[in-house]
DNA sequence: GATGAATGAGTCTTCATTCAT
DNA sequence: AATGAATGAAGACTCATTCAT
């Protein structure tokens, strides 16, 4: 103890907060994708080389920085203006690289997610807009089944190991089952 | 004290064994239901009025006991010739009821899994072959694509608390998004 | 791992139990008397020799310990037939050598310290009748009052290191700070 | 942003050294009342809206701060030309509203509880001289004496949550237990 | 001199698993 | 073959204390 030369993590100062909070969504997003959601929330603290205390003082637990990281991710889709079936294909790319944020989401319950709810629906939203003038889609296909498709498709992506699952849902959600009249 | 006639749990023999397994896949069937799959282990052998080492000896780990539930689950299923609307119904009936069995089904690693994606495609199949034959689904539906659709169907329903999930994903997996030519 | 030799705590059964269950009061009066009722819950297992879970099957929380040790000190108080005096000065010393016990009682939310009251009670009822009998005591010296000395001279005795603080108060106690008329 | 006027917090120099002190004592005083001496030292600074490192600056620890309400308390009965019976209910009255204190008392082991003994003794010491005069007291009570009623009194009104103790100690103390001869 | 975030050691608590009876 | 207590290794969480700004 006492130890003088001293390695690595000296306390830096209030300095540190914004890029411990960028370490720790990073070192989340690293772990829910290699180990689940029940990685040791402590193990992020460590994989982000942080203080376990600054995590709990970010954040109050995991669901809340599975949020944040569900969080980023949907900033990356708010910028562009996908299609509907590019759309569909991110949401299964996402799905599939950190599967456990489904689970961060559907555990939450402190309204944190709801709010996620409501941007995904604005995007969404969006792209019907955009879809419907082009007669893309069937004009009886409602924001909410939109939305149901996206949750169904990013459950199963990440529900199935398969390589091809994504591709062969999203299929399904655009033909249906029912044979065309 | 010690004397012969012993009250209720002492060694009652191998009779024991078929009626504990059953008492503990009970037990774990409600305590999946009311309190998750994140239950302890151990929970379950309380709640059946068994000795752990008992549940250990029938049921090596929690995915295996999961698996077991599952396993009766299909069995219900498997003898009724249902429709593929009424099918998907059933499914998501059970998804509500037992969340935790999806994650029971994923996490496994044993096989066992496996043998019961045989069953349900085996179900599966009958259904389409009925249907076909009727000229209810559209002809290029494919096995694949119904277990897909079935999965997720259960998916969502299971991540999503909403009363009419069930109703509207089925809905939107018969019709499908794009417009009808 | 998977040693050899393997040095002492095997797994033996439950048949320890009643022996781990003495141990660990054993091991909590002295904990507490040497450091206080805010050891480390944990601290009586380890000097217990006793495994963490089984302190916690045994006793829930370190109220549940203390009282447990305050029970065995009062059931030594209970075979006796003491004046008092006597009774005050044995009181003293118990609290002298344990003063935690004391803030074991005060923190009991469960009821446990209730029970502990009471007989208590019925100990200084007891030796009240006696002294009444020989006039030994003011007639109009309830058992309120007396319960109310015992707690008096205990927590007072608990709370100073001093040496004579026990006879001090009890002499005080005994005398009252009013002029004898 | 960075400008000149300042919002509310800035280093507002020395003049705020006293007013933090007071701040810090009347946080400690009623989160000591409200969840007892174990309150997280950290908490003071916070409930005080004062920095943690000013806390430490002001007292190095909790039993600093405890002594210095106790200070304060003091403070108040130093004043007053008080008769036994009402600084005894005066002291009871302090030791229900703020049982930690004594906690504090207690625990100390710089020496500061000692001056406060000292300061104690001297009230009490003035008191005694005045009821003397009157007769109002046995002769034989000495400081001692009435200090040790003092610490009984407090002690145990702080751990009797029952609403007449401290009339029922300080009739007790006053009365003694031994027969009128 | 004040601020408030960072640190990491220390406790509490629970759980999967083993074992004597 | 069943029972239920024992074990100890984790993991969650909090707190006293330090430090850059």
């Amino acid at each position: 103890m006492s130890g003088t030369g001293d390695t690595s993590k000296r306390n830096r100062g209030p300095a540190a907060a914004a890029e411990n909070r960028r370490a720790l969504i990073q070192a989340a997003r690293e772990l829910f994708a290699e180990r689940g959601f029940a990685v040791p929330f402590s193990a992020i603290a460590r994989r982000a080389g942080v203080g376990q205390a600054s995590l709990y003082r970010h954040f109050p637990d995991k669901v809340a920085i599975g949020i944040a990281v569900f969080d980023e991710n949907l900033a990356l889709l708010e910028g562009e203006h996908l299609r509907m079936r590019e759309f569909l294909e991110r949401i299964a790319d996402q799905a599939r690289a950190s599967t456990s944020l489904l689970e961060a989401l559907v555990a939450d319950r402190s309204g944190a997610a709801a709010e996620l709810q409501t941007r995904l629906r604005a995007i969404i939203g969006g792209i019907l807009d955009r879809e419907r003038a082009e007669g893309a889609l069937d004009a009886r296909v409602s924001v909410d089944d939109a939305v149901a498709a996206v949750s169904m498709v990013a459950f199963h992506v990440a529900a199935t190991p398969d390589e091809g699952a994504a591709a062969h849902a999203i299929g399904l959600i655009e033909r249906g089952l029912m044979p065309r009249p």
